[in-house]
DNA sequence: AACGTACGCTACGTTTACGGTAGCAATACG
DNA sequence: CGTATTGCTACCGTAAACGTAGCGTACGTT
């Protein structure tokens, strides 16, 4: 499945791919797959982690402070195969897009703090 | 539609709360707890749908094209305790915050429309 | 060579989340 | 009365995620 020529799959992983399938969404709408990819367990966190510097495997399972091994390796692999993370001599990173996307992710941070803020109330 | 008919959840949720819990943030920082939230199923997909106009609960159902109840009333309690959506007599809304919230991922529709075209070569 | 250490990653059993279908109670209207 | 639509729950099977353990490789040290 999904052409893609990774590691062999423990378990079969499924890649979300523009214009077909996609977890509910039968139009393959771009955003509809953006969100099925991000709305996956950690997903977010490690790009959130991965901006400051690249880290390897085991450190950037410490950053996101309790994420298994198993789901960590399936998510780099979907994260890799969306070209938003790379793996580098240095250990993973975020690609040029990941990059960009971080940037859009970023105001999140703030908002979140706003957030909190108001739900104290 | 009869108004607020009282909750009583099968099952018990789990909604992120800042400061403690949320799966995997120990020390509970905004932006993981929430990434907790919007890191499920369909929860930024019903944010991006309940932008243009507020709608009920089926309509809501059908404009993710494939979502079950069960979910879709899970996804609006979070939400509704997260203060970013909110019932009205018109169905549900976006509150003020949750507003505020697409606004920041609404970029997100154009990026995933480039990003897609860079995958597809 | 033998040792320790860190690396990326997998196996595997348990728990949790999600999906799919059915259906209930309440409201509305004929 | 009947029917239709509403929000929402029960049930159960499947899929995803967690937790722990450990493999194989590549280093550096002694």
């Amino acid at each position: 499945m999904s052409g893609n020529s990774l590691v062999k799959p423990t378990h079969n992983i499924n890649i979300p791919r523009p214009g077909s399938a996609v977890r509910g969404s039968k139009t393959g709408q771009p955003i509809m797959v953006l969100f099925d990819l991000l709305g996956r367990r950690w997903a977010m966190g490690i790009i959130w982690n991965l901006y400051e510097t690249s880290c390897t495997f085991r450190t950037l399972q410490t950053r996101c402070e309790s994420i298994s091994p198993t789901v960590l390796n399936t998510r780099i692999k979907e994260l890799r195969a969306a070209h938003i993370i790379i793996n580098t001599p240095n250990g993973y990173a975020l690609t040029e897009q990941g990059r960009s996307l971080y940037m859009l992710l970023s105001p999140l941070g703030d908002w979140s703090k706003e957030w909190v803020l108001h739900l104290r109330e």
